[in-house]
DNA sequence: CTGTTAGCGCCTTCAA
DNA sequence: TTGAAGGCGCTAACAG
């Protein structure tokens, strides 16, 4: 049904070569041409087909995102960034969610293929070294975000130093005993490197005041609000129980809250909580969290990718880039400050006795 | 560098067409050309080139689907039921992202070619008689979800009935002061039609059951916390306050919190409020909430277009379907029964305080 | 400068 | 049953 080059080229008079010279801009055409084409081309409002055009090239102007939407409610605001950038480009954006692990691993083996997309954008998934060797072979520009891999560029947050400000954070108001809920190595992606990185970063937090590493005060459960809620339950009910709460996630930070809550603490007289990702939601709960730059990580990954995409030439033995984006403490209410010696029961509120 | 049809049809000693038979069981192979094939293809790896599939066969095998990202943030489950459809299909899904009218507009005309999808879904976003025109001449078929229109399939929630839900159970709980903070006609997109007919269910209830439609208590504000605080300030604030609001979406009933919250008054005790949407974070705020069904929403219509796809024959004449998906009044605990005589001061519970 | 023509990779008549 | 060949619409050599 829509127009062709050729229907365009006879209505102008000129050779479909010509029609095709000024509609890429590839010069050598007179202004009579041009004109002409020009006017045809308006007067038949043609818009050349793009199947056509990618299969002639070579090229699918298509960048491939693969994305489990559910790991992260902060999913969206990456999609966000890269959108950013692929709206503004020849690319569409074409999006896998992915689910399930062998969803997963179809995707990473069926979605790198030269003629299925110019690039693919993998969000929070982390694959194998088996997988990063098939993509290399592909010759299909992959890039990482929210994740990362020795041999993939990447874009990321530093979680390190993530964990390291949370942790200081409490330990400045005078906390001794924080305890960390991690986000577990899911039983779906097992992808918690960042959840690790940041108890690397609460460790060191811990270590370098001079703080002991309580075993007991380590957890670890799903990215849910109920685990994380089942979670801080032990560990509020520890015979000798955490004065803080640090949890990976603003989600997980609500379990948190919601477990004071069920055992008659509050927030933050009786513990202090601090979150990770800076929901939404965050604010109006007044929580203390630890904000990544999400929508810049996409942006970022998406402008890697083109890039890549653009200098074919560069070799895939050169070191990939791994980039690291800011962080920053958002503080708020959910934190208290603890009077010099660590007494749990020397609350700064003193009408409300604990156990 | 991947593999083609010839290479596989000179592996198995058979032409080009007899692979393509068997890749597309076409039928009318011998089990001997078959097995020879299928061995070829197997060795090679061999998956056929989309694109030029795509421009032999004039079909792309991509659906558009267009959405505003930020309108809700419940589109991700609608977008995840469009892809559990999708999925399974042979069709990819390309993401259009509206965040201004400019890009909506372009997006309207530019996505609806049949060179460019197969099928469009367009999410909350309502289109002009003029665009829909456009549509029907391209002659792809178009899908609403979470909007809709007299000329175009649709799949939405029975916002009439939600506002009657919400406010219906305010009247039984004996509330008659009842105001409603609508989801504004919003400046960009205008498309408040779903908020618009809540507030036609709101006014049924009441009138039904024989209580005043007082103006002042009628509050339009965008989708957002903030402007529903100052809104719902603003309501809590007249000299004969309400003693209950029902907000268009549960954002906004989180402003309506807040805005009490601001005011030094609780909820329920001195103010009831209902929100619409059933977020994630409903749950742990007790929100007393209408909870649509949005991935189903997102399901229907892709198998609607996926239908109207396979029935090219149907007539564009024909009446569009307009299907309503299910709402469900979900109780917690943001709202107080009254006694019968609407006192606003008379709380029901004072000892227990939230927050 | 410009028209003709040969692909891009696959599907599909059309003979054989 | 099967292979050869044309065509999908566009780009890019290659001769003029």
């Amino acid at each position: 049904m829509p127009t062709t080059i050729r229907e365009v080229a006879r209505r102008a008079g000129v050779g479909v070569a010509t029609v095709s010279r000024v509609l890429n801009n590839s010069g050598f055409v007179s202004t009579q041409s041009r004109q002409s084409v020009l006017q045809a081309v308006s007067d038949l409002n043609y818009v050349p087909n793009p199947t056509a055009r990618r299969l002639s090239l070579g090229k699918t102007f298509t960048i491939a995102v693969i994305v489990p939407f559910f790991t992260r409610p902060s999913f969206v605001e990456r999609l966000r960034g890269i959108d950013s950038v692929l709206a503004e480009s020849d690319y569409d954006m074409i999006v896998f969610n992915v689910e399930t692990t062998q969803r997963r691993d179809k995707f990473f083996t069926e979605v790198p293929r030269r003629d299925r997309a110019d690039g693919v954008i993998i969000v929070t998934l982390t694959p194998t070294d088996g997988q990063v060797a098939v993509f290399e072979e592909s010759g299909v520009p992959v890039v990482l975000v929210d994740s990362d891999h020795p041999r993939l560029p990447s874009v990321r947050e530093d979680s390190v130093l993530g964990g390291r400000l949370a942790t200081q954070h409490l330990i400045d108001l005078g906390h001794r005993k924080i305890a960390y809920l991690s986000d577990v190595l899911d039983d779906v992606f097992k992808s918690a490197a960042a959840s690790a990185r940041r108890q690397t970063g609460y460790q060191q937090a811990m270590r370098e005041a001079g703080l002991p590493l309580n075993e007991a005060y380590l957890k670890s459960g799903r990215h849910s609000r109920e685990e994380a809620r089942r979670c801080a339950a032990e560990l509020l009910t520890l015979p000798d129980r955490p004065t803080a709460i640090f949890a990976a996630s603003d989600t997980q930070a609500i379990g948190v809250m919601e477990a004071a809550r069920d055992l008659g603490m509050r927030v933050p007289e009786d513990v202090s909580v601090v979150g990770y990702d800076d929901l939404d939601i965050a604010d109006y709960l007044g929580l203390t969290t630890v904000r990544q730059s999400l929508f810049e990580s996409g942006r970022r990954g998406a402008e890697l990718l083109l890039h890549a995409i653009e200098q074919p030439h560069r070799n895939t033995r050169d070191a990939p880039v791994h980039e690291l984006m800011p962080l920053e403490l958002v503080v708020r209410q959910s934190c208290i400050r603890l009077s010099a010696d660590d007494a749990p029961r020397m609350t700064h509120d003193p009408s409300h006795a604990t156990n």
